[in-house]
DNA sequence: TTTTGTGAACTAGTTCACAGCT
DNA sequence: AGCTGTGAACTAGTTCACAAAA
């Protein structure tokens, strides 16, 4: 049961990263079984959306019985393909590039942070706090060869961001993690996600609106908002 | 001319943001004036996705003649709310979060990172390389409200987030830029926009597939890809 | 003529609801 | 009886295509 992975949409894809972490909480717990309708009251998901996205790959549930907590996580880790390590590259060793190689979330579960790269000689050679040391990266295209690396997270100025993700395709990477505010254009197999803190902020401020002055709000402190939650099953 | 905001959805406003800063670069070029379709032949956008986007909030155009650029700019920054300084909170002053203090991207352009918050006493009273106090969360309710904070960045421990995120809200934080696992449950007139790493990598994951062995390619290097795109007009 | 603004058509994504299996 | 897997219905989002305006 295969499925051509890119007509899958991103937040099916997305989803399922979401049923492993959730998976992996009942498994702790101990919990053999789950239907899909008491995964999504536990974890505020839902039951249908559930029963889609897993059919999209397979028939992994017992009708009558729900699914087996722990196998059906197997499987997903396999589908994203977590139960092989993937090797990550950083490129742009500033603040946020070295922050990122020494985060938690960037070294477990399947990824390894393998190399970090600048193009400034001052910052070349020096080491990050967990020791991972910045390459050149006019070492790039032979380090993603010598160290099997397939995702790329830029955190290169925007200015270099171009040029540095095409550096990466070239070199065979095969998927983007893009912080910067540039559009990449990329070939069409290589997937590119973009992850713009610019945009995400302009977005809230969009959804915040205009009313409030810009100094200090009007309303009696403290305030506790109506926790209004429309709850799927 | 204004719109509930809830009911924009979240990939139009993301879609301003961009076109403010497209139309920043056409402005420092000293483009005067510009059509929906040369603009979206320029960026890589859909002319009809940007006269129904812009329709949303007014009648920005003129027909026969196209956007006048400097201020349909105007226009954008004004709704996105950028023509007044948000003050942003950063909680959790971990690597990730003192990094994001220090981001250029988090300093500029209608935002000012007006506060840096942590539980840990070693950490309180330190400064980030910018000069930022780190400040104890204790203080984060008389903060918000001195500082006028409308925007909350989450960089705590998965563990923390939860009662970090509430924190938040009672305290009149209205936006919540999420980078933690933990799925918050905020009331609804909080907007929350999660940026889960963990899950992006696993998604870029999903899309490079299973097929490849842990370490090397097979293929002959380099090998340079096909630029194919399909362009939009 | 050119280009906007916008209903209509289309496409993608989600939810419903139930036949069919255990 | 209980729950999955899935077509059908629905909802949201995008693109088309053209009448109206300059």
């Amino acid at each position: 049961m295969t499925v051509d992975r890119r007509s899958v949409s991103e937040s099916t894809a997305a989803r399922l990263s979401l049923y492993v972490r959730s998976l992996g909480v009942l498994e702790t717990e101990g919990v053999r079984h789950v239907s899909s309708h008491a995964f999504a009251r536990r974890f505020d998901l839902s039951s249908a959306q559930i029963r889609k996205d897993l059919a999209t790959f397979g028939e992994f549930g017992v009708r009558g019985v729900g699914y087996e907590v722990s196998l059906l996580r197997r499987h997903l880790v396999s589908i994203l393909g977590l139960d092989q390590t993937r090797s990550v590259a950083i490129v742009g060793a500033g603040r946020l590039g070295t922050a990122l190689a020494d985060y938690p979330g960037f070294r477990s579960g399947g990824f390894a942070v393998a190399a970090l790269f600048d193009n400034d000689p001052a910052k070349i050679g020096t080491r990050t706090r967990s020791g991972l040391a910045v390459t050149s990266v006019a070492d790039l295209p032979a380090s993603v060869e010598r160290l099997g690396i397939e995702i790329g997270v830029l955190t290169v100025p925007a200015e270099a961001a171009v040029e540095a993700g095409r550096l990466c395709w070239e070199s065979g990477i095969a998927a983007l993690l893009n912080f910067t505010s540039a559009r990449l254009n990329a070939p069409s197999d290589v997937h590119v996600k973009n992850v713009d803190l610019k945009v995400n902020l302009e977005t809230l401020s969009f959804y915040i609106g205009g009313g409030s002055p810009p100094t200090r709000k009007e309303e009696p402190w403290p305030r506790t908002r109506n926790r209004s939650l429309p709850r799927r099953t």
